[in-house]
RNA sequence: AGAGGAGUGGCAGAGUGGUCGAAUGCACUGGUCUUGAAAACCAGCGUACUGUAAGGUACCGGGGGUUCGAAUCCCUCCUCCUCUGCCA
């Protein structure tokens, strides 16, 4: 959620930002925030107004009570109408501006940094760089939905019959591949400072507003309605809300934390052709790094994030690629996001396995996170999150690229946390 | 799931209709004293909105209600504790 007192202060910046990530009614939307909030102010004072001399005469009938002045307080009594009559009439006016205004705040994406490139489409999103080769693989090398089902590690119609289609069975090898990847995420990012957190998977609603799932994604996420919680579609929800409401200190700083959980996505309306086999499910494992980092400081920890995640894909030895996307392209709530992609030799694909953000104020202003510097004013936080990583695609990569003849290798790092070499 | 009890500032804990944003203790911050520290003493010490400021307003688990006035009474939801039941 932006900050409306930023907005005030800088109205053009806010605007061409949101712009440049083709929120189209931008100027209209700032147009009506500010207008919206003025209103606020006003009916505001006037209704703090009436409350003031509607508690100013209270205490007068408190007084003269105590001294038996009964009539001189029955009179006070009968005046205090006229200010209850009007707090109730602005206190309703202020009710639903406040309402309306809101409703427009959940409506308004972040403002991108300047860095982000205008553009409509993934299309416009800017390679950084290219790291490691492309394997050439042998002449019988298929895509890895046929090499699951030729080495029976993954089971579709399995999970078809369990659940519905995208909630695979894991089975054998295929089970203990994806063990031995989280641990060895986990292991990793402990290693890398992050401190271990195994947060619920399921979410009240509170928790998908503060970190933008709701009401912007509402059909995203899987809903248990008979208690109102929501299946989360990734870590960082939990994990960055375990921060809702909190003033942290600022030598306390940055907290930094890694989880790991499934993640439930209805992906409604973005199934098709292009989607085959472990490219996209609803149902996959992911370990994700969250950090709570002063305002300062953000841009510097991304940059370790994404070195901290790349470092990831060179242990895997697997070639990747690294984006900055561009505005249209970018998450509703974040300033910038770097998207990791590794190279999926038999389909020939990029696949994205990382997402890395930073959201600046914008989750930190809907969680109400803050932190009391040594100036004692009180500030909201930046946080900011990555996938290191998400399972499936890193799979399907492992298995294409990694396939010969006699089987498919397993990444040396790997090896230990597997206790095998080939899955044949 | 049923019965009973409870939720107050960073923590502990008073406060059952009136001047209470809230006693007191601890913790914390600044100061005095001291070579330094401790102790003692003095002062300060929640959040948000609004205002140039003085100030005003709201917040005692959340929401709603009664009342001129609510931390205090009523309704409802949530959470915790105890007992019973059920269960990995």
């Amino acid at each position: 959620m932006l900050q409306i007192a930023q907005i005030k202060e800088n109205k053009e910046v806010a605007i061409s930002g949101l712009l440049r990530r083709n929120f189209k009614e931008a100027e209209k939307a700032i147009n009506s925030l500010l207008s919206l909030d003025d209103q606020r102010k006003a009916i505001q004072q006037k209704n703090d107004d009436a409350l003031a001399e509607a508690n100013q005469l209270s205490k007068q009938i408190g007084q003269l009570m105590s001294q038996g002045k009964k009539e001189e307080a029955e009179d006070a009594k009968k005046k205090t109408a006229v200010y209850k009559a009007e707090s109730k009439q602005f206190g309703e006016e202020l009710k639903s501006v406040e309402e309306e205004l809101q409703q427009l705040l959940y409506t308004i994406p972040n403002v991108p940094n300047p860095k982000v490139p205008a553009g409509n489409s993934d299309k416009d999103n800017k390679v950084l760089s290219t790291h490691g080769d492309v394997p050439s693989l042998y002449d019988g090398a298929t895509p890895h939905w046929d090499l699951i089902e030729k080495y029976d590690i993954i089971d579709f119609e399995l999970g078809n019959k369990i659940t519905g289609a995208g909630f695979p069975v894991y089975k054998g090898k295929g089970a203990k591949l994806q063990r031995a990847l989280v641990n060895f995420f986990l292991d990793e990012a402990t290693n890398a400072g992050y401190n271990e957190v195994q947060p619920p998977i399921l979410i009240n609603q509170a928790s998908g507003i503060a970190t933008g799932q709701l009401p912007d994604k509402e059909g995203q996420m899987y809903h248990a309605t008979e208690d109102d919680y929501y299946l989360i579609p990734t870590a960082e929800v939990p994990i960055t809300n375990m921060y809702r409401g909190e003033i942290l200190k600022e030598e306390d700083l940055p907290k930094k934390h890694a989880g790991f959980t499934p993640c439930f996505r209805r992906e409604a309306g973005s199934w098709g052709a292009h989607v085959r086999g472990l490219n996209r499910l609803h149902q996959f494992d992911k370990v994700e790094i969250v950090q709570i980092q002063h305002p300062d400081k953000s841009y510097k920890a991304l940059d370790e994030m994404s070195n901290y995640i790349q470092s990831l894909l060179k242990k895997l030895e697997l070639p990747y690629r690294v984006l900055l996307l561009c505005g249209g392209d970018l998450g509703f709530t974040s300033a910038i996001t770097y998207d990791m992609e590794v190279f999926s030799a038999a389909q020939k694909k990029w696949l994205e396995v990382s997402s890395v953000s930073n959201f600046e104020t914008y989750q930190a202003n809907r969680l109400k996170l803050r932190f009391k510097g040594v100036d004692k004013k009180t500030q909201l936080l930046h946080t900011l999150n990555g996938s290191a990583l998400a399972l499936p695609r890193i799979v399907a990569a492992i298995l294409e690229n990694n396939q010969t003849a006699n089987g498919i290798k397993i990444p040396k790092v790997l090896v230990p946390y597997c206790g095998f070499e080939m899955i044949s």
